[in-house]
DNA sequence: CGACTCATTGACGTTCCTCAACCTTAGTGG
DNA sequence: CCACTAAGGTTGAGGAACGTCAATGAGTCG
């Protein structure tokens, strides 16, 4: 299903957004709207901001003035606890719409700090207003985006309701695998912009384990990890483990990535560690963005 | 937080929902929106659903031709996972809106079960276009209740992320009692419609848990649990409680309800249990909905 | 009254959180 | 260029927390 989420887009950087025109149409198309859909005549108040790593794009409990669409990068949300405690609730990437759930209340309802360096529009209330007015069309993108921004709070707290370190981790994988795919991006080769502390807190577990489940993982062959770039050696085990709900998950069995090099039978089970795995990649991995 | 987003609503029955032109009146009124605010010259074609306990209001992955909006009762929202393990994802109480996250994909996301009998108005995607069309007051109200819809959702995923049981379960206790404060319930005395098993499905953890917890807290004098009945004793205690984000939560201190008949300082701290509470309530709470 | 669901409680074993040490990587300044 | 520092990541040890299994009440319905 989080695979449906997304349709591949091109390259971001294929998209030539010259004059405030078009950025428009570049909002549409990261909406996963029809291009075309929408008049390019209209052209309202809107920017696009660049964001350096650590930069905050909006505050917390700040008037909301502006909705932003995200074009490039990633970004994390943040609600810091009142004993200074940062809980992480999401990631948002290309094409996830900042800032909706404050519309409510008027004011943002969590922090956003950039990754990485990002490019975001920003999107005035008033020029909402005035797009979702004139443009029956816009307005369809608008309404489809906003169910899609739904259904993707909900997966992420699909990932938490798993009892298992784990098994929330290995869903967390495929998440963020089935994201990537969505984007055009490798589905096997992933770029993590969250660090162990981050991801821990998004996760709801200590950031100790979350080094231990990628070690697990990795020396049962599932993944391979060096730092934050992850690449998944065998999907369907990898889905096995996510699947997992209850019941003490039966002692790991050692994955072979290929048919080939199957361990023999008679080979011990338990304790058996596959050698060469876990080792860092040779070849650095593509970035994901910019 | 969670108790601005709501506020207090007039008691369901008193008002009257006659011909069919009311019910947008209804709506409105249920969505928090002005209910003078759309003109009740306008009807579309809604429905008004009797749900009985137990009846499912709709499947997951069945296509999507209404949205739904709660009048009364409560419903749990299922997501059942390949090995029949059922996921249950969120509680919708009055003022929910059901199915917007399928409007995406143009299908179901969850299944919809009523815990008791349920009142809920079906609003075909069709009627949805025609008022989003013809009524500006209308799709204003519309914006802000899916914004609402999404804040929510991102306040069960807060749910999860603490990550000592009690914590999860002290916090779902404050989000229950804020959502009835916002339906003009009383905060301290609860219902909870969903049994051991869901709650403990929601909150992902074992319902065996759930159990202790409550008698952990009850034993602390922070709540009375009879059942499905709550009653909460000591509000500062129990957000204290559901504050803890990590590190082992320093012993239980025993809490007093009200200012008199405070321990003495001398008395044992640690294996102290009150006697009298974790009764039964005497009198019966009054029921939520309906 | 029996059959059923729901809730509670106990026992036991595993998981995972905490504390701590250590290593790597990156950035800074001499 | 290297030393130093800081931040991020990994690993180990110990103990509390919690999931599982199991048995026992309590409430409900036929």
């Amino acid at each position: 299903m989080p695979a449906s989420l997304e349709r591949p887009l091109p390259h971001p950087d294929a998209v030539r957004v010259s004059p405030e025109a078009d950025m428009l149409r570049d909002v549409v198309r990261l909406l996963g709207g029809d291009a075309g859909a929408v008049e390019p005549s209209m052209h309202v108040p809107m920017a696009l901001r660049r964001l350096d790593e650590g930069a905050v794009l909006s505050h917390e409990g700040a008037p909301l003035q502006s909705l932003h669409i995200v074009r490039s990068g990633s970004l994390k949300c943040v609600r810091t606890r009142e004993d200074g405690y940062e809980q992480v609730t999401s990631l948002a990437l290309p094409g996830d719409v900042l800032g909706f759930d404050g519309l409510h209340g008027g004011r943002h309802a969590a922090t956003e700090v950039a990754l990485q360096v990002c490019t975001v529009y920003a999107l005035p209330l008033p020029s909402l207003h005035t797009l979702r007015e004139r443009s029956r069309p816009w307005d369809d993108v608008w309404q489809r985006a906003l169910s899609r921004q739904l259904l993707l709070a909900s997966e992420t707290a699909d990932l938490l309701t798993a009892v298992a370190a784990d098994v929330r981790l290995a869903r967390f994988v495929l998440w963020l695998s089935a994201r990537a795919a969505g984007l055009g991006w490798s589905p096997r080769r992933l770029r993590l912009t969250l660090n162990r502390r981050d991801l821990a807190s998004l996760l709801g577990m200590a950031h100790e384990t979350v080094s231990r489940s990628f070690t697990t993982m990795a020396d049962a062959g599932l993944l391979r990890v060096a730092n934050r770039e992850i690449e998944i050696l065998a999907f369907a085990e990898l889905r096995a483990r996510a699947r997992i709900t209850r019941r003490p998950a039966e002692p790991f069995a050692i994955v072979v990535p290929h048919e080939d090099d199957r361990a023999s039978p008679h080979a011990p089970r338990e304790p058996a560690r596959w050698p060469p795995l876990r080792t860092p990649l040779q070849d650095g991995l593509p970035r994901p963005v910019t």
